[in-house]
DNA sequence: ATTTGTGCAAATCGTTTGCATCTGA
DNA sequence: TCAGATGCAAACGATTTGCACAAAT
């Protein structure tokens, strides 16, 4: 149910990290496979050094954060803040939302398309607006 | 250009206490009144124990905590985590959104009235929307 | 060769907790 | 009286940092 060409996935991940001016090395490509290899995702840095660990790729913990903050820093990921707790990554950089189980502390993404806002008031002073995030908060 | 009846703040501020089945011992008491003498206001755990203490209120930063929390269960105020790096406590518990700006980490109240979201999809598996938060992320 | 990452362990920062002591009803 | 609060210092968990070593260009 695998792709055969086992390489296929390394060289698009690679290519990522090379046009984000980041280069590929061994850690950085493996987490990147980790995040990018299937659809978009929401993780912890903590999440992303377990699953690191379970498949045998050796990267330490400040590694796996510092890879974040430099993924986040080229668009590679969106950084979320939730909960004070920990913050999450998301693979998702476009214009989205999310819904937030409260319980679980799971994210799930909303399409842009699918929340309107209608109106806004101007932002105080002039400022610019970097972007806008909607929460949407569930109980169960 | 203030009351002249010094107590008359600590009367409603009491009563507030009261009301929610909080004991109005001397620290939350001192505490209520600097969060909610004045208008609203969003303010860390760190900055309220400064001001206690800049007012010879004399409370430790736990109680300060234990202050914040008591009252967000009251609903006296409403907890909000938009940077990981600390929480803001606010003292508008109605239903309103922020204007964040990025660069001082000031937040700012906007209205209900003022964001209309037009749209939004159902959340998944009937849960219930506990709130809808909309954080307009200001660059200036 | 030089620059850029990486690993480790120690340090930091916000927040929480345990427990002995106080205080409000 | 006595359940509920407080203070303090120690414990915590997430994140960061400093520095010697290793790998990429």
């Amino acid at each position: 149910m695998r792709p055969k060409i086992p390489s296929a996935g390394n060289v698009t991940v690679l290519e990522r990290l090379r046009d984000a001016g980041l280069r590929p090395t061994r850690q950085r490509l493996a987490l990147a496979k980790l995040l990018f290899a299937r659809g978009h995702r929401h993780v912890s840095a903590e999440q992303l050094f377990n699953e690191a660990k379970a498949q045998r790729v050796d990267v330490s913990l400040a590694t796996v954060y510092n890879a974040l903050h430099d993924f986040t820093s080229k668009d590679l990921l969106r950084e979320i803040s939730i909960d004070s707790s920990s913050s999450y990554f998301d693979t998702n950089t476009g214009d989205h939302h999310h819904f937030y189980f409260e319980q679980s502390g799971r994210l799930e993404d909303i399409a842009a398309h699918q929340v309107s806002i209608a109106a806004l008031p101007a932002p105080p002073g002039g400022a610019k607006i970097s972007r806008v995030d909607v929460i949407v908060r569930l109980k169960g």
